[in-house]
DNA sequence: TATTGTTATACTCTATAACTATA
DNA sequence: TATAGTTATAGAGTATAACAATA
């Protein structure tokens, strides 16, 4: 007995798995917007404090977070606020680095660590199933396939 | 020579696997997002006509998408103006169920067919990685083993 | 009294366009 | 002239609270 997948079976499941990803990321998305919410922090600047691991220009940021400069700046200002992080000015004195103060590289370690602990591929999933899924992303997300 | 992951690893990996999921299930939303504008229609209402196959009062369509009720009477103004749906009131005269015109309709299929097409989890793996895709999914959304 | 849907309002996230300062 | 950041403004998406009708 082959076992045989037509096309319309193959798009129902394709459907299916596709909603099982999304729901997944989701998943893996509230983990992060629940220690925010502990923290106490709005979710756009918990994003930015996690990736200012050092002094960032503001614009590479924008680049880093795939958004525009004028909402930079809205975060930043935010930030600046909470007393989180300092503007720097650089060497070409266009460039503004955010740099995080001690109370930032507090909360940004805080973040890191809880978001690590709680993660989902860490508390579901073992050594092996991790090994296994790793590819299979890859695989969707290769462009180099792109039709 | 064995082969150890220490935590900090396991950690680190974690995390750019994490990272791989969010991406994945965002470029597979970017194909319903890209569906949904090629139609011109903006995407909650096109979430909302694909729950739509038969109808549905607007209690349970605002319990699917995980959203108000007072959300949901706006979608349907809005996909009401545009001749997509119909509300049609119950035989418990409370309830109003959100029906599909003909026209709703024939954008729903229109919609799910062009979004099955492009799936990524179609186009980039095969039937062997999709099998293999899915009980690791199925394991990371499992809250039976929740801690 | 509890539930369905509606209204008015407001909040969060994010972008666009025009601007300033520096290069 | 091109680039970095800023300002003012606007839009999409969504929620909260108070309300009306029905059960």
């Amino acid at each position: 007995m082959v076992r045989v997948i037509d096309d319309e079976d193959r798009t129902a499941q394709a459907r299916e798995l596709a909603e099982l990803l999304v729901r997944s990321a989701e998943e893996s998305k509230a983990v992060f917007t629940g220690t925010a919410a502990e923290i106490d922090l709005p979710v756009p600047l918990a994003r930015a404090i996690v990736r200012l691991s050092e002094p960032a220009p503001m614009r590479e940021l924008a680049d880093d977070l795939a958004c525009d400069r004028s909402y930079i700046t809205n975060l930043a200002d935010q930030l600046e606020e909470r007393g989180l992080v300092d503007r720097v000015t650089g060497t070409d004195r266009r460039i503004k680095l955010l740099r995080l103060t001690a109370q930032g590289q507090a909360l940004r370690e805080k973040i890191t660590r809880r978001v690590s602990e709680s993660a989902l591929v860490l508390r579901r999933l073992d050594d092996d199933q991790r090994a296994a899924l790793r590819p299979l992303l890859e695989a969707l997300l290769d462009s180099s396939g792109e039709s």
